[in-house]
DNA sequence: ATTGATATGTTATAACATAACAACCCTATG
DNA sequence: CATAGGGTTGTTATGTTATAACATATCAAT
């Protein structure tokens, strides 16, 4: 369980406006939702909401903390159903190397995600990537779906501190 | 020294000597750790082996119950020492998004790797990969240390099986 | 023979994830 | 109205992946 409340916290590791960063992606996943006719749900909405509060992933069972806190669920199966609903709707990834989730940095555009994990902050920024596998897959004749690309390392803050 | 006589399609998706391609590996693991001291013991051998008995992904405790079967150890940290040790020592990749484990298929490099990972049959393919985030990284002042790179898709073989 | 370094064995538990079924809440239609 | 069906949430139980902590073994060098 993480309490993070720092306005620090960077978009593409640099500083920016939060709040308005965190009522974009509520009211995109608002009306997305609308138009493709599905259910907006308190819990959906409240996991998405404490997924914004921080640029940091969290797993799913510390979502399922602050959801049991606030009376809106408490087992498993809660957490993990909301979360695919919202990694479906394009609203939240999921970030592989942590087992864990972060919003959406643009749930506007359907768009392959790539990232960049802070080791020592723990910050995740969304990049754009090119297509890394290209070249290996035309030549070997392998159809791509979908590529995760995770990058991990440090952040500009973090760089300035000596980590070992 | 590059005995390098690949084609263009990367190890796993081709037919190839499989057994030379294992004992291949083996023997630059029996000379690696003999140059860095470092001890090359039954139970990392056999984890090893295992895992190059095919270009599939293995769970730890799929190597666990191998090893079991063997008498070589029955409990999760002995499986998941073998494997940290063959992932430090550059023999083994970890896949993250399967949870899984794979044989390098070049050790004699120190290389950042990349995979395709066809989801019908299970085959992992290493490739060669760009760095797709030193554009984002560079103007965010993001150090890269590591970079994750899986694709998931369908192989040659697993794509001619469609008839729609 | 003792020490120190390295590796393995074992217990216990933490952390992540899902199957299966029950209950609830709409709303569309008879 | 009622009631049937779809979608969502609640709950139980369990499955899967991973590690902390401590005990034992092995061996080389003092």
């Amino acid at each position: 369980m993480a309490r993070h409340d720092k306005s620090a916290t960077p978009l593409g590791f640099a500083a920016h406006d939060h709040t308005a960063c965190q009522s974009r992606a509520l009211a995109t996943a608002d009306q997305l939702c609308a138009a493709r006719r599905v259910q907006f749900t308190p819990v959906r909405r409240r996991v998405l909401e404490i997924l914004l509060e921080s640029h940091e992933a969290l797993g799913a069972y510390d979502v399922l903390a602050r959801l049991n806190a606030e009376g809106l669920g408490s087992k498993p199966p809660v957490a993990y159903r909301a979360l695919a609903f919202l990694v479906d709707q394009g609203f939240v990834h999921r970030i592989e190397r942590l087992n864990a989730f972060i919003a959406c940095a643009d749930p506007s555009h359907d768009h392959s995600p790539a990232f960049m994990i802070c080791r020592a902050c723990g910050t995740v920024a969304e990049a754009h990537a090119q297509m890394p596998l290209g070249d290996s897959a035309a030549r070997s004749g392998f159809q791509i779906e979908q590529t995760v690309i995770e990058a991990e390392g440090l952040c500009p803050d973090c760089q300035e501190v000596r980590t070992p």
